[in-house]
DNA sequence: TGGTATGATTAATG
DNA sequence: CATTAATCATACCA
């Protein structure tokens, strides 16, 4: 122990006969003071502190979304707790040893002084240097630390990365309403909470979903036609008409042909519109069912070029 | 393993 | 601030 010490005390002492300032060769306390900043960010530098515009924009939540995502962040917090702690344990450590080894160096040298001068300023070199040398170490340490929680964010809260399906039932949820609303797919705010709560997913989840849809549907109709017949075949189980051998009640049928011939949903004008539309189509839609038509009838809705062509007949 | 489906994110827009 | 359109990254399936 004692020789390891004292080959380091050598060491320390050869550089600073050579030159002190320029011992580390790269001094970046920029990166240094990034490290700091991130580490308080991300709650490391300080066990259980929250009340910082920091995280305030992401997560404001006391009020009234439940689940929303705090449920998957508990995972993410138990591990960034765990990295908490062991960057305090060590930090610790580092620190104690940092001064055993100070108190250790400078009884060494007090003891060199009884055979030979040691100036004061020497010390304090020596002193410096350690110092020096155990705060690159611990940049070492945030660094690491820093690497450990960018990871974890990577893993746990990117939700891309972590992407799951929807559940039989919200999906189901979410198609019924929207091939149900084709006209207009905009669900309001209640709406989507309450799509969201039939659903157990979250409102932005629903507002995502219907994002995608909207856009998806759109871009290439022809794909859903399969999907729309068949949840609006569902919802009319529901309300079910005649016909054993499930003639579909001509309703929502009629309003997926309706939109078709229609053009997109942005009718933001509305809904009164829509139910007139709707009742007319209903009168009208043909009793022999128009909606089995292979042919897409649907994709009017303007999209700039349609790819798969031939419609708008 | 490659292609597709799908949920989430981001930039642009009004 | 809600949407659109594009894009990312993963899930899922043949």
């Amino acid at each position: 122990m004692k020789s390891a010490l004292f080959s380091v005390l050598c060491e320390i002492k050869e550089k600073t006969a050579t030159s002190i300032q320029h011992e580390e060769e790269d001094p970046p306390d920029a990166q240094l003071l990034r490290l700091d900043n991130m580490l308080l960010a991300e709650g490391v530098s300080r066990p259980e502190k929250r009340g910082r515009g920091a995280a305030a924009g992401t997560t404001a939540t006391p009020g009234g979304c439940p689940n929303d995502n705090s449920i998957e962040h508990s995972d993410y917090r138990a591990k960034l707790s765990q990295i908490r702690q062991i960057y305090h344990s060590e930090l610790e450590k580092y620190e104690q040893a940092c001064r055993e080894f100070t108190t250790h160096v400078t009884n060494l040298l007090r003891e060199q002084s009884r055979v030979r001068p040691v100036s004061p300023k020497e010390m304090e070199h020596m002193v410096g240097v350690i110092h020096s040398k155990f705060s690159a170490i611990q940049r070492q340490l945030k660094q690491s630390t820093c690497e450990a929680v960018m990871t974890l964010r990577s893993r746990l809260l990117d939700a891309r990365r972590k992407r799951q399906n929807f559940s039989k039932q919200a999906t189901k949820v979410l198609n019924e309403y929207f091939y149900s609303h084709l006209s207009n797919p905009y669900p309001s705010e209640e709406t989507k909470e309450e799509l969201a709560r039939k659903g157990g997913i979250t409102v932005s989840q629903v507002s995502n979903w219907f994002g995608n849809k909207r856009i998806r549907y759109k871009k290439n109709t022809g794909k859903f036609q399969e999907e729309a017949t068949m949840y609006t075949e569902k919802t009319s189980t529901a309300t079910r008409a005649r016909g054993p051998g499930g003639q579909p009640s001509p309703g929502d049928k009629a309003m997926v042909l309706l939109y078709c011939s229609c053009g997109s949903f942005p009718l933001t004008s509305g809904g009164d519109m829509v139910l007139t539309l709707q009742t007319l189509a209903f009168l009208q839609s043909p009793p022999g069912g128009v909606y089995l038509q292979p042919q897409p009838p649907v994709s009017q809705l303007q999209p700039p070029m349609d790819p798969s062509g031939a419609l708008r007949k």
